[in-house]
DNA sequence: ACAAAAGTGTTTACTGTACACCCATGC
DNA sequence: GCATGGGTGTACAGTAAACACTTTTGT
């Protein structure tokens, strides 16, 4: 077996490929971007994406393009999977490590329509470019799984909200119908959001008050 | 922002850096080996890694450092974190895909004291080479969890087991002790295992009977 | 007045937990 | 015969689940 070179080792180009989820009109969506490199993906979709630069580590790197690309502030974001087939680029190797982003809804306004962005629905995705698929699986199910066991759901709210709002994101993402009077029950046992005093209006219903996380970092225990 | 060129995108040298997990003799161990790279690191210890070739997966690349540099064969294996801190190796950039790996302790007598490597306890680690104490760390708290809601357990254990020892190997991975009657209630509740027939003699008691796992694959529920 | 979501407790079923003794074997 | 882990059931407590009506607002 013979050693590889140094000029050998160096033959992976690293990238990031992100999962952005947001929950709008009642559903669950992630950002894709079109992808056109003939004759591989022709007027395809897939999930934005960049480069590492050489100094810079992956956390920094999606940060940039997240800023860059669409104004995108993420309201949680975690590493994913590190998805490295040789053959997942046809241009060449790639080893991409995916990342898992939330944002609040009104986060979509600003950059709807931003050139060739847009939200679809995640439960009726067509076939994406590269391994895209695959990676907004993996990141469908992170998310199902920490709703069941963090407060990772604050990351398509916004810092204040009511509990109508927070068991929605359940309710969507689960894709099932939880009790009104047990999930309560539940969030205090657990201490997991305190009353801002607030209350949210304008609707033709009566005022909901309004809650916030009690830590603002994710937290951990059994919710599910 | 410039773009950068060709050469300045592989400036990446990719590698895997592999957490075994046993147990031998009731304790959970991890297995190091010796690392000299003067004046960086001098007889300091860290996990075994290696380079990722141009032409191999992460995965594939773990599998054939693994069976080259000491024989092992995993009993299970699982992608855990991809560390890309710019300044994580002193000598030059290098993106290091993490892995857990778990073997039986029939897997250790074969290979110990191969060389340069050898079982270390978990509980008491010394300061490690680069940054492979925050990469055990994530390994023992992958293990500890997936214990709780997976099958993993029987990546410690022969394909045929007592109870007692799988109990243990929970006892021992979570430094707490489970009732004997509760602990094979829940696993019967949720079929995870099966009795094989043959039973387990040679011991000063009585012998016990042998199971095994219902799934060979990991399998997935709530047990804790 | 009506539609729409907010808010609030109790009962019941289930699941988890605590607990102790006899059994079969090797030495 | 004694030390060692194997094997087994029940009672109680705590948690989860089911369930319906009143309130407040906007239109």
């Amino acid at each position: 077996m013979k050693k590889p070179s140094v000029k050998e080792l160096h033959f992976a180009v690293l990238a990031t490929d992100v999962v952005i989820f947001t929950i709008h009109e009642k559903v669950l969506k992630v950002l894709l971007i079109n992808v056109h490199i003939p004759p591989f993906y022709k007027h395809m979709q897939g999930v934005p994406g960049g480069l590492i630069r050489p100094h810079e580590t992956a956390d920094a790197s999606v940060l940039r393009h997240l800023k860059g690309k669409a104004g995108i502030v993420p309201s949680y974001i975690e590493q994913l999977y590190t998805f490295s087939s040789v053959k997942r680029d046809p241009r060449g190797r790639v080893v991409s490590v995916a990342y898992l982003v939330l944002v609040p809804p009104e986060a979509i306004s600003k950059n709807a329509e931003t050139g060739k962005t847009h939200w679809h629905n995640t439960r009726s995705l067509p076939k994406l470019a590269y391994d895209h698929n695959a990676i907004v699986k993996k990141g469908l199910e992170r998310l199902e799984a920490k709703l069941g066991y963090s407060t990772i759901a604050q990351g398509f709210l916004k810092p204040e909200f009511t509990l109508g709002e927070l068991q929605e994101v359940y309710e969507i993402v689960l894709r099932k119908k939880f009790d009104k009077r047990n999930f309560r029950k539940k969030l205090f046992a657990l201490n997991l959001v305190r009353p801002t005093g607030g209350e949210k209006r304008g609707a033709a219903n009566r005022p909901a008050a309004l809650y916030k996380f009690a830590k603002r970092q994710t937290e951990f225990f059994q919710f599910l």
